[in-house]
DNA sequence: AAAATATAGTTTGTTGATGAACTATATGCT
DNA sequence: AGCATATAGTTCATCAACAAACTATATTTT
């Protein structure tokens, strides 16, 4: 049994916004409501690939990370680079070495080195791979559908928006640190 | 160097976006702007909690979750029970066992037992804690103000209403599997 | 042509989290 | 009073990520 899940998450979100509000009175220059949306972001996107991620586990028997790497695969005309693929999904290529080490056990991907140039592989996703992808969809589907109820297209763009705009404004920060 | 950073942020989120795109012309019923609005999230709270997670470490010599329960400690009058703070920051117990052993070590919190329930401790800030949280908020500050420029306020109750319906929902479907 | 620099992928050790199991204690039920 | 159940906190093993360093190869510069 999880050990987290005494309180929910919702509750979770209420007491640490109140906790916060609360350090907040007692502490000058704290910019709370920003301190408290950014925990909300860092608590909530965890929590969603977290349930992704013991779904996948469950119906597929591998991590979300190896799902999500076939799926770019997929994406990709069932084959990519290791560094292609670490670039769009945003991981160290360790990792990304790890992910492929996984799939190829499972048959799940297939190694091949290039043909140009023998610095690079191809990691491609095989029959095996493109079947437990198509399989698992509609769990997915409605997974999602559910998750995104009673939020409008309107406000899911706001947040796609916010997003990217928070995703700009942290690689200009990035940037200005080195 | 960071083996993470061959391209930025949004670069990776351009890619992902067009990749899943791309992914989903071939699959029924994958619904694909859900599927990216999921993984932006994904990617977003990380990068920002790891940049936060960094300057931390770098000002203050601890981690981003041990520096964030020294705020939460300000907020309950400086004492909380590792239990309920597990719960206000919807981490594992095991977890806050090891966050208040890093606090301890380093003399920015002290564990002492409950007068009235020997199964409970009381985690409570010193005033090097205090000194170092204060120390620390302008630096905070500047990097949340930085960090949501571009973003309204309309926009930020928008994102912030999704993410307490996003938690909602996750809470439903986690009842749900049960 | 040779040397310097950059890129691709891997290996290794470390980190911060989790899940399971444990001990100690409190509460509730019979 | 005694037993069953629940809670608090800890320990331990495991996992998924990272950072650093490495080897091999390609490209650029001299």
């Amino acid at each position: 049994m999880s050990q987290i899940a005494q309180r929910s998450l919702c509750e979770s979100i209420e007491a640490m916004e109140s906790a916060f509000r609360s350090a907040a009175s007692g502490i000058d220059g704290l910019p709370v409501d920003d301190v408290v949306l950014l925990r909300m972001l860092q608590m909530v996107a965890p929590a969603l690939e977290a349930a992704f991620g013991r779904e996948v586990r469950k119906h597929a028997g591998i991590g979300k990370t190896e799902f999500r790497t076939l799926l770019l695969l997929l994406g990709s005309d069932g084959c990519a680079a290791p560094s292609e693929l670490s670039d769009v999904d945003h991981l160290g290529r360790a990792n990304m070495t790890r992910v492929a080490d996984a799939l190829v056990k499972r048959g799940l991907a297939t190694r091949t080195a290039d043909a140009d140039d023998r610095r690079r592989i191809s990691l491609c996703i095989t029959a095996k791979g493109r079947k437990l992808v198509t399989r698992l969809v509609p769990g997915i589907a409605s997974g999602e559908t559910a998750v995104f109820e009673g939020i409008g297209m309107a406000q899911r763009r706001q947040v796609a928006g916010a997003l990217r705009r928070l995703a700009a404004n942290l690689d200009a920060w990035n940037r200005s640190q080195r």
